[in-house]
DNA sequence: TATTGTTATACTCTATAACTATA
DNA sequence: TATAGTTATAGAGTATAACAATA
């Protein structure tokens, strides 16, 4: 498989932008208004070659995507990775699928809550720790599950021909190596 | 220049994992516990391909470790941004500087005032328009910013080695591909 | 009228301490 | 004594409406 060269269309072959270093005297405010310099674009080339910022960026818009596309199912992306957790993984205790998603237990209270309140998911006490509560779908939760899934899908593909061919793998797999490394 | 080749190392090359089809009949929860499921990891493997969670658990490591090497500076990515972008459009107006970073007028405010109020940037009148104010930098705020500068510049290539040979440009142009496209 | 900076406000996320019931 | 779920609460971050000064 020739992944590498797929990825490679996706790649800036250029260098950074550069930003040399900046006159050592200082210009008054008076000859910046002068130059005529508030009417352009800004300079934003101190940002765009950095990791942090075009992450979040990216990040930003794909969550904007993807409350969009999920609107009709009204599930916010941490909401869907929630039903998607608990469908892969039913009975399990709370606390552990509020572990794997990287959600504080207090906070997770509050959205199960919301998550039964309209019938998705239910919370039952287990039967060997009286303490636990074994979380499942219900039938609805299942059906809206499958439904999103395949939404997912179509955004996932969407992204992929925005990235290019073998673009879109080479983003997971870039990332995943940022996340295993934290 | 053979990006291509160097990104090609930093990817899986496995498809993704295959998560097939539930069975039919769903297992009641003493079936799930009988199983001894309880114990062992959870199955993440529906999360773990999609750009938008992989994204997210990236940008937060990547966010967090720069609140860490920051903290000696006491500045956080949105603070640091909104200094970078002053130093390169000094006499600009607050809600040009603002829009720029895609930051509400309303909050950066408050942003602002805590620079000014550290002596690190200041507002003027505009001469021309007196209703808008021109920022710019103060020494202290410039020295700061290139003490900043040398540190972030620390963090990108610590970040270029977990992401090996090419990665790091390549996950960066791969972000801006999305960015652009919102 | 429109724009700039500002205030007030509200809503979402996230983080921590402490309670309860069970173990 | 420790753990699971919960409550209360506080802090960020973000979004909108409306106002004063100015254009």
């Amino acid at each position: 498989m020739d992944v590498g060269d797929d990825v490679e269309d996706a790649i800036e072959t250029r260098a950074e932008p550069r930003r040399g270093r900046r006159p050592a005297r200082r210009r008054t405010i008076d000859e910046i208004e002068e130059a005529g310099e508030s009417g352009g674009a800004l300079d934003l080339s101190g940002l765009t070659g950095v990791v942090g910022y075009t992450l979040r960026r990216a990040q930003m818009m794909v969550f904007e995507d993807f409350i969009r596309r999920f609107a009709p199912f009204d599930l916010k992306p941490a909401q869907y990775s929630v039903l998607l957790v608990i469908g892969d993984n039913p009975g399990r205790k709370q606390s552990e699928i509020a572990a794997a998603l990287g959600i504080q237990r207090p906070n997770f209270v509050a959205m199960l809550d919301e998550l039964e309140r309209r019938g998705l998911a239910e919370r039952t006490r287990s039967t060997t720790d009286r303490r636990s509560h074994a979380v499942m779908l219900t039938e609805a939760g299942r059906r809206l599950l499958d439904a999103a899934k395949a939404e997912q899908a179509r955004q996932e593909a969407d992204l992929g021909a925005i990235l290019g061919p073998g673009g879109r793998e080479a983003l997971v797999a870039l990332a995943k190596r940022l996340t295993a490394a934290g």
